[in-house]
DNA sequence: CCTTGATCCTCCAGTAACTGGAGATTGTAA
DNA sequence: TTACAATCTCCAGTTACTGGAGGATCAAGG
């Protein structure tokens, strides 16, 4: 198949599969006499894990480290279990540096009562040097 | 003051001052003869409003608003409480989308026992194409 | 007076992960 | 044949900084 199948059959932009080929995520793919990129169903399955992997918060380089350990189908999946409960744990503080973020938001918002600037809750709020 | 002070009394890097100076957050500041920056007690204050809302994740273009409504104290704040509004809606929709990152990577982690890669959890709850 | 170290200046490149577009081919269907 | 879709390569732009090179300036100490 070419680049715009694959491309649709895993929620991808065409210029995307292309970039991760640039990158190495997929491997160059082979070309037509006129020089077309052709993907085989393999290539399919590795698009989903990267885009799944992705979907899931993992940078790029630790997409790469999970392919290598998917590619290596002996190798113990103690890299990619530390991956994953670092990444957990990454996500688990984003969440709540958000909730705190939301707090404040709301707050902020309470304290607005549609006045003028000056008199704006969110508007002072900010301005304050305190959290 | 000069640079350093506002950047140090703001908790902000002396290249991301200049750098709002060059966006346009901050006024150009007036300059000693041998070319310094000088900066008086509202640039201070302005500076910790910048980073207050940059701070709970504000875009600099929406920063950017907020000024704006916060220089002019007799306009309504209508504007700054649409955007508040809106940032906490984003805000949450990031909790949420995060929440469900979380549950996902606990489901993974929890399927992987430490075996080769063929057999972990984790590679193959990623290969998986479904959610 | 001279040197040293801190601070400042401008300009520029790099980061992450794509995304979009220009300009040129190629493939295909009516 | 003619149109139109899909592909190719190359390159610039996005966000919000961050860091560094190379060079001027300033204050303090000897």
């Amino acid at each position: 198949m070419q680049i715009g199948k694959i491309a649709r059959a895993t929620g991808t932009k065409v210029n995307t599969v292309r970039y991760y080929e640039e990158i190495g995520l997929l491997k160059p793919a082979p070309r037509s006499q006129s020089g077309r990129r052709i993907y085989a169903d393999a290539d399919v399955e590795r698009l989903v894990f990267i885009r799944r992997a992705r979907g899931l918060g993992f940078s790029v380089s630790e997409v790469r480290s999970l392919l290598e350990v998917s590619d290596a189908p002996n190798r113990d999946c103690k890299d990619a279990a530390n991956l994953a409960r670092n990444h957990l744990r990454r996500v688990e503080e984003q969440i709540e540096q958000l909730q705190a973020m939301r707090q404040e938001l709301i707050g902020l918002a309470r304290a607005c009562d549609g006045g003028t600037a000056t008199d704006c809750g969110i508007i002072g709020g900010l301005a304050r040097k305190s959290a």
